[in-house]
DNA sequence: CTTGACCTGAGAGTTACTCAAAGGTTTATC
DNA sequence: GATAAACCTTTGAGTAACTCTCAGGTCAAG
């Protein structure tokens, strides 16, 4: 199977199977004409590293967790110590956001309210610089 | 003010001063040493840009605003459209976040329940191959 | 045999910094 | 006056996970 067939089962861009090609995460054998050939241990593999990425795992955690696992350890106590991780950061990303968000709505509500104004030497744009929206 | 002392008014890295000096934000000019002299135009600008920043423009579009302002033109509009089209992709990201976070939750819930597992030929990580999650 | 549709690896571009290296300046001390 | 510490500068690279482009090789059809 060549990478453009890969991409297509598992509808990607080609460019990200490269991507994880480069970055060792796959490793195709070579055909005669420099083609890549994945078989069925690479799908697997790409079915693995699809689905941990869905969890929030990093293409790091994914590689340490493939190379564990060819090195005959067992990485589910890693993946457990992993997942915890990530979640924690991405608990603490999504509360960000969550500030963020309201944030800008707030500042276009409040914006509503207000003129547009020709630029003066005392201000760049008085939407932002005033203090409207806290 | 040199760099370092307009870092520690805003008590922000003095790399992100410099960064913004190099992306064009900020045009200090030069004292006969070759250092950097910020005036009150420079804190005032950064100030702005501070704030802009806070309420999810990017530094691209904060640069727009910005030589909008510096050409006499009155920027709010383009403030404005800016940000509603930033807050939209805000909020989108939002949503994949929060879609994330609870993906997350429930893999670590779930695999609470499930045993390690020593890797054999048919598992990379049953935790993470599996359909437990969804 | 040439055209067009593939494939490859390598390199750059994305965001907003952050860090480090190499070298110039200033200040204090001896 | 020499020197060392503590500044400052510009420049280049590193971050995450792709995405796109480029130059060049391969292959099937007409």
């Amino acid at each position: 199977m060549k990478a453009s067939e890969l991409a297509k089962k598992f509808a990607i861009n080609v460019n990200t199977v490269r991507h994880y090609v480069r970055a060792g995460l796959l490793t195709p054998e070579k055909d005669v004409s420099g083609y890549h050939s994945f078989g069925s241990e690479e799908v697997r593999r790409l079915s693995f590293i699809l689905r941990a990425r869905e969890l929030g795992f990093t293409l790091d955690d994914i590689q340490q967790l493939l190379s564990d696992a060819t090195q005959g350890q067992s990485l589910c106590p890693h993946a457990r110590e992993l997942i915890e991780l990530r979640l924690r950061e991405a608990q603490e990303k999504l509360i960000n956001m969550q500030a963020l968000v309201k944030r800008m709505e707030s500042a276009v509500e409040e914006w509503k309210k207000l003129p547009d104004c020709s630029p003066c030497g005392d201000h760049i744009c008085h939407l932002i610089e005033g203090g409207h929206y806290e």
